[in-house]
DNA sequence: ATTCATGATTGGTT
DNA sequence: AACCAATCATGAAT
């Protein structure tokens, strides 16, 4: 490209020679100024070119550093399938994707959720996972609006009235047990059966446990 | 400015 | 390969 600029140049400089008198000394020169006008360009345009590429990448592929959270829509699909699958919430790889379209995240996406879900999940068992009330309320009440036909009052729980008290005074195991357990499970468990297995109070509170994770 | 909540990453285990 | 546990880093709440 250079060299065809150059190219243009001398001729049009040919031309103008008709009318005035132009030297060979003033061509090169010329072609001198363009040549390093050209250089100048040429590394000035990589250098951009490349902290532009720079930036874009640190953009796109570090946005998985960049944390956004989910949209409340997106939390409450992947709480529904969590607590109505609390007996082995392991999705498949089809109810994955099916969760990441509903979603609008991805399945490595759902992944990591259902992952921090569990062990976050594991961690408080004693202190209240309402939650787990909560979607079961809701799904629970979806499943008797199916069937609230004809008899008559067999209408769904009530939401419902363990006052824990907040400032963790007692031990509820019994209650975190009956909190489980009043989840309504059609688990057709097929591996991680017991991917609660007997240890419920693992270290749990006390001591020099300072760790991060309350609710 | 701290603290809590939460999605993502890492290292090790099965 | 999927999972867990710990940790990181950021968004939101205080």
């Amino acid at each position: 490209a250079c060299d065809e600029f150059t190219g243009h140049v001398i001729n049009l400089l040919r031309e103008q020679s008709r009318s005035r008198p132009i030297s060979p000394a003033e061509i090169e020169l010329m072609v001198g100024i363009i040549r390093r006008k050209f250089r100048a360009i040429e590394t000035q345009l990589k250098q951009s070119t490349c902290e532009a590429v720079m930036i874009l990448r640190s953009r796109f592929l570090d946005a998985r550093r960049k944390r956004r959270n989910f949209s409340k829509e997106a939390t409450e699909v992947l709480n529904e399938y969590f607590y109505s699958h609390l007996a082995n919430p392991y999705p498949s790889e089809e109810a994955k994707e099916e969760l990441a379209k509903k979603c609008g995240i991805t399945v490595s996406q759902v992944s990591n959720w259902f992952g921090n879900k569990r062990i976050r999940y594991k961690k408080n068992i004693v202190k209240a996972q309402e939650e787990a009330n909560m979607y079961a309320a809701a799904t629970a009440a979806a499943a008797a609006a199916a069937s609230s036909s004809t008899s008559g009052p067999g209408q769904s729980a009530s939401v419902d009235e363990h006052s824990v008290g907040y400032g963790h005074s007692g031990y509820d195991y019994d209650e975190s047990m009956g909190l489980q357990r009043a989840v309504p499970q059609l688990s057709c468990s097929t591996d991680h059966e017991a991917w609660m297995a007997g240890g419920i109070t693992p270290s749990s509170m006390d001591e020099p446990d300072r760790k991060r994770s309350k609710l």
